[in-house]
DNA sequence: GCGAACAAATGAGCGGTGTTTATATAATAA
DNA sequence: TTATTATATAAACACCGCTCATTTGTTCGC
């Protein structure tokens, strides 16, 4: 045997990505292995492991595509908005929904902790730092520059920290009988009453500078 | 061997549910096996096979545990407040330090799917509902009869989803250099913004009545 | 006291996992 | 054409969850 040449390195990396996508998409994190990956792109475990140092870095890629996609889809719902606040909303139920259809492969992202200093580990937070910056955006669009950049960014992760929180709510019990009905009001709700604080409280001078995480 | 009768069944259940805790504890998820619960404990997998249907349930009940602990530790943090806000920072601020000092059984109780109908599945959800019951005390208090019951439940989950977010970003980077600083300011800064808009937009009428989940 | 019945615990075994490595093979260079 | 080099393989290792025939200790009837 030993078909050499008959797919380049990159390749076989994709095609093993891209398999090993459709395995999470349909049978959740546990359905994933080497093997299964290896048989389903025509080749045996041990090529996997010339392409991908282990298991590890594999999920790691497949995490860097998601955040990719979902950069993607959270860009494109900006399309129709006009108001910051709409557009808030926009993205909310964009990442709502994204997560509701690729409940596995959105979940993995977050459970899936990288392990090790690797460069991949640096880019991987570059791509979540990404998607945190539309949001960021819209925070500075509504306030225009009354609030801190620092304090924006932090006032986006707390608020998109709820908007995540409802959206694993929503795929928790989208499988039962009641889970028929929309959480997107819900997510409305939230950001709604967030930004209303938000232009409250704004000048009674309690900053949140330097507190990062 | 066979040394009948030196455990009872309840307390090999114990004992494993315990030694599964110090694994989980100690080394997360992965380091979790039937095999090293049992031997922990001093008997072989076969036995643990007759206390526990499988892996899954023995997880599900540490799992029960954890919520259990948890609801006590959220109860006692309402100790020494009075006002209805004071006692929301104080349930944040005691949720965070549970998650961050209890990292891996905390993950766990969200990442693991409890699967199937059992009745375990019930009394597991009873457990977190439990858990919202206290947020939702504290939102009624402040809104008095304002709001309706559901829209409490609502607010409560809403409001959690936040407060969770920030402390899976907390225990995301307790282990980076720059991960020393307080996350407490960013769960006061969204508890307050999301209080006031509460308050402001009481009345408008954009009830959130029957929108469950 | 003794054998039968029963409950408790074992450990070998099954099919699976991630990962490593010696080996075989196909494409390329000399 | 031969030697070299890059690919791909298959076997092996140690572990995994889980099952079950078998052994063991206890207890009960006689």
């Amino acid at each position: 045997m030993g078909r050499r040449g008959e797919h380049s390195k990159s390749e076989i990396e994709n095609m093993a990505l891209e398999a090993a996508e459709r395995l999470i998409e349909t049978q959740g994190y546990s359905g994933l292995s080497a093997r299964k990956v290896a048989t389903a792109i025509g080749y045996t475990v041990g090529s996997l492991y010339f392409v991908f140092k282990n298991l590890d870095e594999l999920i790691q890629r497949v995490n860097g595509r998601t955040l990719d996609q979902l950069y993607m889809v959270l860009k494109d719902s900006l399309a129709d908005c006009r108001h910051p606040q709409d557009c808030l909303y926009a993205l909310g139920s964009a990442y709502i929904e994204y997560a509701s259809e690729h409940a596995h492969r959105w979940r993995m992202v977050f459970e899936h902790q990288p392990e090790g200093e690797g460069l991949l580990k640096e880019i991987y937070e570059d791509k979540v730092d990404r998607v945190y910056a539309l949001v960021e955006r819209q925070l500075a669009a509504l306030t225009l520059n009354r609030v801190s950049e620092e304090e924006i960014a932090l006032a986006a992760r707390a608020l998109w920290s709820g908007v995540h929180g409802i959206a694993i709510l929503r795929i928790n019990y989208q499988l039962q009988p009641e889970g028929q009905k929309s959480v997107l009001p819900l997510m409305e709700h939230l950001i709604s009453h967030y930004l209303a604080g938000f232009d409250l409280e704004q000048g009674e001078g309690e900053s949140l500078q330097q507190q990062v995480v």
